[in-house]
DNA sequence: TCGTTTTGGTTGAGCGTTCAACTATTACGG
DNA sequence: CCGTAATAGTTGAACGCTCAACCAAAACGA
């Protein structure tokens, strides 16, 4: 059966593409940066972060995966890279033989160590300095609607 | 030398998560679906939508690059992409000899008419229905705030 | 308990992006 | 003019992601 489309008027057409420049420049901006000054990319910080926050810096990887919002095959390829580089270590799971856990090592955590500085100064420069407290409010309650949203459905 | 790094406090720290965990997302979901209905990423959408926007439906790659927020290597790749399957094709510009002008074909036209409901129907569902008007307009706002800050410095 | 299903994770191919290097043409300065 | 610089665009290698196929182990059901 055809329905009808619900096409965008244009304010939508506007907020649409407004928001889908802003945050690829943003995201492009920051990545950039973040290679440039710490060697490797914000889908691989944003790991190192995740571990770095847990006891014992260890995560099983599919916790992993939903933490960092991933497949459980990006994942798979991001720690391999990673563990390459000597950043982070898999060991087995005691409780589950199929499982691997994923485990950040001191170099892994003095990497993102020198890395943060930068990078949160970067966030801050090209996002919260241009906006104003009432807008950071209001991204901040958009953004969470629009998670509950996407992966409530 | 070294200046002291600005950390995020708790609730900007929750705000650029949830940013970063919403607009990859959205931008998932919907490079997904486009991919799977009309077998295309989005980021090729973009260019057809471009071309065909404009009189005759042919862009200087550089303008084309400009309009769609991409490198000049990276345009180059996807219209050669975009000429193997027939939507888009190359011509030689008159005035300047180093000049090429992308033009979209009839094939590239019927490829983006036939992708266009579906995935403007996605961009409502997944962006437009989950907030209020006042959202939609304050995302307008933080949008537009953030590209003249991210364009400009 | 045994076969089936589900879960945890990996693998390899294909694709899109980046980066740096490169060619060709045009614009600029003396 | 002529040489240098800037511009337009392409190329290939490296890399990260996706998708589908796959293996192994655990959970389930009769």
């Amino acid at each position: 059966m055809t329905v009808m489309t619900r096409w965008l008027d244009h304010d939508e057409q506007q907020t649409w593409r407004a928001f889908l420049t802003a945050s690829r420049a943003l995201s492009d901006t920051l990545d950039r940066e973040l290679q440039r000054d710490a060697g490797m990319p914000h889908a691989y910080y944003e790991i190192l972060v995740r571990l770095s926050e847990v006891p014992d810096r260890r995560l099983r990887m599919s916790e992993l995966a939903d933490l960092t919002g991933s497949s459980r095959s990006r994942l798979s390829h991001a720690v391999a890279r990673l563990e390459t580089a000597g950043w982070v270590r898999r060991d087995e799971c005691p409780t589950d033989r199929r499982g691997q856990i994923a485990v950040l090592t001191d170099d892994g955590f003095a990497a993102l160590a020198a890395a943060a500085p930068g990078h949160v100064e970067g966030v801050r420069r090209h996002l919260f300095d241009a906006l104003s407290p009432a807008q950071v409010d209001q991204l901040r309650r958009i953004s969470e609607t629009l998670v509950a949203h996407l992966t409530g459905s």
